[in-house]
DNA sequence: CTAGCGTAACTGAGATCACAGATGAGGGGC
DNA sequence: GCCCCTCATCTGTGATCTCAGTTACGCTAG
């Protein structure tokens, strides 16, 4: 008998585009790593090698390294004596490690970012929040998600801090799935956006301890409603794996 | 003819040992990620699969990912045409960036360390700061760059932050190699047991924020003693490699 | 209807091979 | 003496194969 299916979360990205001086390892990294961030796959969702390599049109070893490297940035993790990689479902522990984190280097980076913003940039960040304004008015949660990332990495990518923006990159990629359930959480669009605009505001008066403080309320509400996701999500999701 | 050896490097760490439940790969990334941290390999140098799989007794593949996953740390990078893979030479903006990732970071884990550290723990440290003065007073640099580490890994490993823990030790990845070089630096030593005296003795005080400065001065004092090192150093190895 | 067992399909890990490109040493022409 | 060309050897990349282990389905006995 061949064994359950679970592949719509691999029909979002198709297969890779033709080589274009990338090494097929490398965009089948990004791929999966922006799948992540933008909450395409489930807490607890489990990747087979095989499965990701027919899926994506390439054989398992460059998928393999670019698992690997997913599992060294903490976004997937070995699961069970099958040694399977699997999405992890943080603890609440985990949680409070990231938001520590994301705290002192995002502020940090948002800090450095306020000379680095002209009017270009400026334009691009004000129209990211416009349409995450407007997919949290119409409870689009992908086009959320992904100007979420977008407004926030426009912001710290003009602090021009690759080795940070890394790092940063590196806990969204932690969070990623499971923020996709919190913003189904009751008033979390409402809330987040408060801090949005106000980080929004922030960037025009540059008022870098206002940015700082909107961005740090920012990851500390989504914190809260994450931890409160968890409660929900990660008992029920634990037990039974479909 | 076969080309340069350079081998040296590999000679401190010997074969792998045989197989306790953990995989090829993870050895190879640990031992690695080891040799970095501890500056085994020098700014610049090359590291090549197949002779790093012939010095390590496996073959191409573990090897491969182990470099994969340290290229994804940051502690190599694709080089040249021929995308071998060798220890980066870092820029100054680079270095500024990692100092103040470890300032925020390292007093972040530092000041969350205190409550977790209990007499055991206590006396560790304190064997490892006695160790690193004598290693400063012979002028051992193998046993100075080792027990420095075991120093700030021991007071950072008792915040119990796995995640924070890991960057943490990305960091000290990237900066290993140059370390190496730095410690020749004129009093470099001195200044920097200071600090760590000074460490020690608010952990015994139980003193956060002095704790917290004395990481910090730490930190921003070897910065500018790798960042003169770069100078010396940079131009004269980039032009030749040998 | 349930409990237990056997087996087939799936899992990752590692080795090996083929391929295309880059590098660098050495020889030949100017 | 200097420059360019050539070729052997190195480089990573990707595909394929085998192996040992685990998982889960489905059958059979009770």
């Amino acid at each position: 008998m061949i064994r359950g299916s679970e592949s719509d979360s691999w029909s979002r990205l198709g297969p890779l585009t033709f080589d274009e001086g990338t090494t097929a390892q490398a965009q089948v990294y990004a791929r999966l790593r922006d799948a992540l961030i933008s909450g395409y796959f489930r807490p607890g969702e489990e990747i087979s090698l095989r499965r990701a390599s027919t899926a994506l049109g390439t054989s398992v070893t460059p998928v393999r390294e670019a698992l690997r490297q997913l599992e060294s940035d903490g976004g997937l993790e070995v699961f069970g004596g099958n040694r399977v990689l699997r999405v992890p479902v943080l603890s609440e522990a985990e949680l409070i490690d990231i938001r520590d984190i994301r705290i002192n280097l995002e502020s940090l980076a948002a800090a450095q970012a306020l000379d680095g913003i002209g009017p270009s940039q400026m334009r691009l960040i004000s129209n990211a929040c416009a349409v995450m304004q407007r997919a949290a008015d119409t409870g689009d949660a992908d086009l959320y998600l992904e100007s979420n990332w977008r407004f926030h990495s426009l912001i710290y990518r003009a602090a021009a801090r690759p080795i940070l923006m890394g790092v940063i990159e590196r806990m969204w990629l932690r969070v990623g799935p499971l923020i996709r359930l919190a913003v189904t959480a009751p008033n979390h669009f409402g809330r987040s956006m408060e801090s949005h605009r106000a980080a929004e505001l922030a960037l025009r008066k540059r008022d870098a301890s206002a940015l700082q403080a909107a961005i740090i309320r920012d990851i500390s509400d989504a914190a809260s409603d994450l931890g409160r996701t968890l409660c929900d999500y990660g008992p029920a999701k634990v037990a039974g794996k479909a």
